[in-house]
DNA sequence: TTTAGGG
DNA sequence: CCCTAAA
């Protein structure tokens, strides 16, 4: 789906302050979504001429318009808003892109799909040079303030959906209210427009969109052809005087629209589009009608998808359409009667009706196009209570993604470590070598220092270094961590790379590594193996020769101390092998350095509960275990944790166990004491005594042999 | 990153 | 202690 960013400057005019000062306010910007452009909105709510307006934009509001009396404000929901393309000139006039600018853009996004470019500007003011303090009491300028910061944090990120959301709402509402007026013979077909720049000569962005309040007769969301340009000036200076909208600007909009304005007088002609109309049979020209009859107005192009494209969106998207008794389908104009999966007549059609043109907009090939339009609406019905889906197009919809799974959880660190480890490895050993430069010969295989991988016969490969320690030459897991910090950025690029969906191949591929962080005491001497089929895709051709045991001492010495510098080793995962084949859950894991908790690390934790309260831990660890490297916050947590049960079980330490030398002492009851004071202060009652119980008996508190225990 | 919980 | 979801 293109998302279009683009920022729409409200003009407005301030007024009031005093002396009227016709103060010029240029205001705000917001970003958008392209695909508003086929969609009706009642922008004027934006431009919030009543000053409250604005809270209707914010996505906590989004229900107030249409869940709030039927009619709040038929003004409001009389104007609908459609998007277009213009180009901002320097004096600020505004013009109206051409078709070929449409479409220019249109390809441009559409090789741009998987860019999203989202810009905000600078508001700005212009002309706003005498001001006393009262204007900035403007309402009407706090008003937009307020409206731009909402809007801002609407577009940002995932409220994005709000607001689609909110639009969908509108649009039904806004489709409504169009076919009541028309049922009614009125033939207005007001609109403010909304307009698209991304020609904009601005450096830093190459995406503009202006926000207008205008007047027009034409409820199609068209591009105004630009072939002249005289004339198209005329219109927009006019705008200030489009005398035959029935519903006048009022305050503030309408000194706007001296300012630019986009308004074309001709109307589309459905009489010309009676009867069936399938646009793949039509020629240029006979295109060309159509466009003109859909649109009011010749265009240009001679691009024959385009047009289809155009014309199909156009008519999909036309209210005339949805409302007369035809309804547009798989190219084809047909009379709705005869359609059974479109017979709804509610916003449901409307809504599928953007759904499609939507689509349409994304696609390319006129088959895939169709059908997918087809889909479209034929689930029409079904997917009303499903928005979520509504403006899905493609794979690289990102707010699909974002909306498809309720929170899809990041990475973790370690997740995305453990990852780009793999593809640091090779590298890791270039740096070695480079950093001692051996023989001043980068080139030769040689003289490089780097782990040796060795490929069994079996298909797997291992990783190993060369172990001094153990007298000669035993091969110990070798694993370096060159990055400790933030993971690159391309490792989910990486990933894309695997067959098999990320999420798979992460997990395999962790799985494969074995790999663990570590701190160095705990020194085991298995291997590290790596599931080839798993690793090999993230694997840059090796520049080693397959063979090269031969490492010389020095090297392996230089390499081993910047393994234990980083801290890093590798717990050996001996036997699990190849995930590809036997992707065994294999819950066998090993407990990792257990560090016992001293007495003093204890009563650390406690005061620094009982300071700074239960909770909050990296709180407590930053502050009372600064000295504590080796506890994290999650230890003191899940020591906590492990505290509070020893001191709510009803035996306290004492029997059983005993056979070993105390390896630890029991924890003193008046620290027990205090937890319990502590928990009953913070309200933490014990997770369940019951559990507690059993848990002091047989099983292990929160992974911890005796709970109350050091 | 941090917190909360399950394992 | 490890792992992860959620925030």
């Amino acid at each position: 789906m293109k998302l279009l960013h683009g920022i729409i400057q409200h003009l407005t005019r301030g007024r009031g302050c005093g002396a009227e000062s016709n103060q010029q306010l240029l205001i705000q910007s917001y970003v958008c979504v392209f695909e508003l452009h086929v969609v009706d909105f009642p922008w004027k709510q934006l431009v919030g001429v009543e000053g409250n307006d604005e809270a209707k934009l914010d996505e906590s509001g989004v229900d107030k318009t249409s869940s709030a009396s039927p009619s709040p404000s038929p003004r409001q929901i009389a104007d609908p808003v459609v998007y277009k393309l213009v180009r901002v000139q320097g004096d600020g006039r505004l013009v109206p892109a051409t078709d070929e600018e449409v479409m220019e853009v249109e390809d441009l996004l559409e090789g741009d799909k998987s860019e999203i470019r989202i810009v905000a500007d600078d508001r700005q003011t212009v002309g706003c040079t005498s001001n006393d303090g009262s204007s900035s009491k403007n309402p009407l300028l706090d008003g937009s303030e307020g409206l731009l910061q909402s809007e801002n944090a609407v577009v940002d990120g995932e409220k994005l959906n709000a607001r689609l959301e909110y639009i969908e709402e509108m649009l039904q509402k806004v489709k409504q209210e169009e076919r009541l007026r028309l049922a009614c013979g009125s033939p207005d077909h007001s609109s403010a427009y909304m307009i698209v720049d991304w020609q904009c000569s601005d450096q830093h962005d190459k995406l503009h969109a202006f926000d207008k309040k205008l007047q027009s007769k034409i409820p199609l969301q068209e591009t105004v052809p630009s072939s002249t340009p005289g004339l198209i000036d005329g219109h927009i200076n006019q705008s200030g005087s489009v005398g035959e909208c029935s519903k006048p600007l009022d305050g503030p909009v309408e000194s706007v629209s001296s300012a630019s304005a986009v308004c074309t007088s001709s109307k589309p002609d459905f009489s010309k589009l009676k009867g069936e109309i399938c646009l793949d049979n039509l020629s240029i020209r006979e295109l060309h009608e159509t466009f003109k009859a859909t649109f009011g107005r010749d265009t240009t192009v001679k691009d024959k998808q385009w047009l289809k494209r155009r014309i199909a969106m156009g008519l999909t998207n036309s209210c005339d359409v949805s409302t007369s008794s035809f309804i547009f389908r798989n190219n084809k104009l047909v009379k709705k009667g005869e359609e059974e999966s479109c017979k709804s007549v509610d916003g449901t059609f409307a809504k599928d009706s953007v759904v499609g043109a939507v689509n349409d907009s994304c696609r390319d090939s006129p088959v895939s196009h169709n059908s997918e339009m087809e889909d479209r609406q034929i689930v029409s019905g079904k997917r009303l209570e499903n928005p979520s889906m509504e403006y899905d197009c493609g794979s690289d919809d990102l707010l699909t993604e974002q909306r498809a799974a309720k929170r899809v959880r990041k990475p973790t660190r370690r997740y995305i470590e453990e990852l780009s480890e793999v593809e640091s490895r090779e590298y890791s050993g270039r740096l070695l070598s480079s950093a001692k430069n051996y023989g001043q010969d980068q080139t030769s295989p040689k003289s490089r220092v780097m782990p040796v991988r060795n490929v069994s016969s079996d298909g797997r490969a291992v990783v190993t270094r060369l172990d001094s320690l153990g007298g000669s030459g035993v091969q110990v897991p070798y694993v370096s961590r060159v990055r400790r910090s933030r993971p690159r950025k391309n490792v989910m690029s990486l990933m894309r790379f695997h067959p098999s969906g990320t999420g798979m191949a992460a997990k395999l591929v962790k799985k494969a590594l074995g790999v663990r962080n570590s701190q160095r005491d705990n020194e085991s001497g298995g291997e590290v193996l790596i599931a080839r089929s798993a690793s090999q895709h993230f694997q840059q051709p090796l520049t080693t020769a397959p063979g090269k045991d031969a490492l010389s001492g020095t090297g392996m010495v230089e390499l081993e101390q910047k393994v234990e510098l980083k801290h890093t080793d590798s717990s050996g995962d001996t036997s699990d092998d190849n995930i590809v084949t036997v992707p065994t859950a294999k819950g066998g894991m090993r407990r990792k350095h257990h560090r016992a908790w001293t007495l003093g690390e204890v009563m650390k934790l406690v005061d620094g509960v009982s300071m700074y309260g239960a909770g909050r831990w990296s709180e407590i660890k930053r502050l009372a275990f600064a000295s504590i490297s080796y506890r994290t916050s999650v230890d003191l947590k899940d020591k906590w944790r492990n505290l509070l049960r020893a001191s709510f079980a009803q035996t306290p330490p004492e029997k059983g166990m005993n056979s070993r030398k105390h390896a630890s002492m029991p924890i003193p009851a008046s620290i027990l004491l205090r937890v319990r004071e502590l928990a009953k202060m913070h309200a933490q009652v014990p997770p369940n005594l019951s559990s507690s119980k059993l848990a002091s008996c047989g099983g292990r508190s929160v992974y911890e042999t005796r709970s109350g225990y050091l």
